[in-house]
DNA sequence: TTGTAAGCGTTATCAC
DNA sequence: GTGATAACGCTTACAA
């Protein structure tokens, strides 16, 4: 079967190139005598739009880029797999561009994004702010960042869960459910999201009259070296009854170096993570957590990036998503 | 800052669109002083290759398509994350499209593929054979599937792990522990690689002098429903003392419903899974699993689909990938 | 070694 | 209502 081009549909209906393309497309005029010969033409053919040509003639190419740092973080993959889905029944497809959190894949992926001619582009998490200027040429692609702040906010939308709600709200849950002694776990290098998380954390520390001492109450755990991290700080800070991990791979890796220390947990020492994995309710004892709403997030996003592209609205500046505490077994 | 065409850079240098295509893609002869001189201002202008245009031009994409159930599977994130950045380095980009094993919307990412031009794909996994045909006008579109089977074999690669034999040692490790009684648990949708381990799980019991009896052996979990299912199942057949589970997804589910029923794992019954989940080693007791070789699946998948699309080599027929059993706690 | 020009499949501007 | 045709940016014979 070879591959059919609008000019083999004119000529089969009858008509010419352009009456072709106004049927398709469903703009100009044509009556619906052609309308029907034509696209009938096309259902026999099984003709498909060449989108390599249109992307040229119309400088479009209904395609947007994904910038996410980890795809195999359950999070991001379901973030990114809704947002695919809204954005593919709008008809555009995606590129996702796994930067792994390196600066330099990131640019070359932006690169190549940019010589395909996205039409715009949706940037998820990342260690730091991220720059629009580091690709000149595309100065004025449309783009929105997703608990990402943007370098210059100007012409662009920040979209982000709550996280400082979602870390004062687990914080309080941990206070209140008697924690005396509450720690923050996080990484060393943290997003702009990790950094809600953090202020919300010491200020419901503030608000229940706990004074936050970054020696006492923060610990830095160092990916493969958690057993380490976290046996020598509880050997240093034995008062600690409660934990904040600033994500649920944390808060997973922290619940089974718990256990393997001999700590009861919630007994012992509490525990809450963020993200809501689905493991969470597989560990032992299941793990409490903050969950953000996948849903919204990548609706709201993908209705912004819509409205910056074809100009229906002027981008807002920040929106905020709310989280809810799903409170388990970890931190009764 | 504008976008610049071949055509500007080539007034820039003073020489024509022809020369410098031909230094941009090192082929067809020319100086070295006009190489250093057109690449001298494609460095100024920050020029970038509109790949429309050659798209159309050369009637290749550098992009291809990859068929997938469920990204928010680890497996499947980590199998498609790691083929993404092997085509990267060799110049392709890609496009990810989450089926969720559905037939009609695996259809309209086809055909929005085959809009596109995509110059391979890559299929994997999914409830039945992969049938190119219901594309009819790619039908020389190189492709090659993973952990599924193609309708038609000829002209393509069938790439799978050996499921057969990780289900086949996972069986034989629960018997040698022990089991007399052991048994399967799968969905009733069941892929190309589902049946490979029930074929696997049936000859283990064989070999072992265990009548393989469906009714005794095997369990079907509807998901949503695992803890009614299991309950069920194990009153009517309480001799059972061993669980071979098709996927980790369910492995865990049984884990947690198994101790939700009081028994215990692994001293009432020992539990296999497959896949190899991250979480595996966060559970309670930590589950025993068969795990895939992800970066060898993605490497010999990209290495015969590119030569494919060269013509480098004709397609070999079919690649089986070994699996290592993991042996945990649940299986003790 | 370099330039000219055709043509890839579309859309959009005109003319009729 | 419909048809010719230019143009999008690129590669590639073919000339020079």
């Amino acid at each position: 079967m070879k591959k059919y081009s609008i000019k083999d549909i004119a000529n089969l209906s009858g008509v010419s190139v352009a009456t072709v393309s106004r049927v398709i497309n469903d703009n100009g005029r044509f009556s619906e005598a052609t309308r029907k010969k034509v696209l009938a033409t096309i259902n026999e053919t099984g003709y498909q739009t060449n989108f390599s040509a249109k992307n040229l003639r119309m400088n479009k190419s209904f395609s947007i880029g994904i910038l996410v740092p980890d795809i195999s973080n359950y999070f991001f993959a379901k973030l990114v797999q809704t947002i695919e889905e809204i954005l593919f029944n709008h008809g555009y497809s995606t590129v996702i561009c796994n930067t792994a959190r390196n600066a330099d894949k990131e640019l070359a992926y932006l690169k190549m994004l940019e010589s395909k001619g996205i039409d715009g582009l949706i940037v998820i998490s990342g260690p730091k702010a991220f720059d629009i200027k580091q690709l000149p040429a595309a100065k004025n692609l449309p783009f929105i960042c997703i608990d990402r702040q943007p370098s210059d906010q100007h012409g662009t939308v920040f979209i982000a869960s709550n996280h400082y709600q979602g870390a004062f709200e687990a914080t309080e849950a941990l206070i209140n459910n008697g924690c005396q002694h509450p720690v923050i776990a996080l990484h060393q290098q943290i997003s702009s999201s990790g950094i809600e998380r953090r202020n919300g954390f010491i200020d419901a520390l503030k608000k229940n009259n706990i004074f936050f001492n970054p020696e006492h109450n923060q610990v830095t755990i160092e990916t493969d070296h958690i057993l380490t991290t976290l046996q020598a700080f509880l050997k240093d800070h034995p008062e600690t009854d409660g934990i904040f991990a600033i994500n649920d791979t944390i808060g997973i890796e922290a619940l089974t170096t718990l256990l393997k220390m001999g700590k009861a947990v919630p007994e012992d020492i509490k525990l809450i993570g963020f993200d809501d994995d689905p493991q969470d309710r597989h560990s032992f004892p299941t793990l409490s957590s903050v969950r953000q709403n996948v849903d919204q997030l990548a609706e709201v996003s993908v209705k912004n990036l819509l409205n910056m592209i074809t100009h229906e609205a002027s981008p807002e500046s920040s929106i905020i998503i709310p989280v809810s505490l799903v409170l388990r077994e970890s931190s009764r």
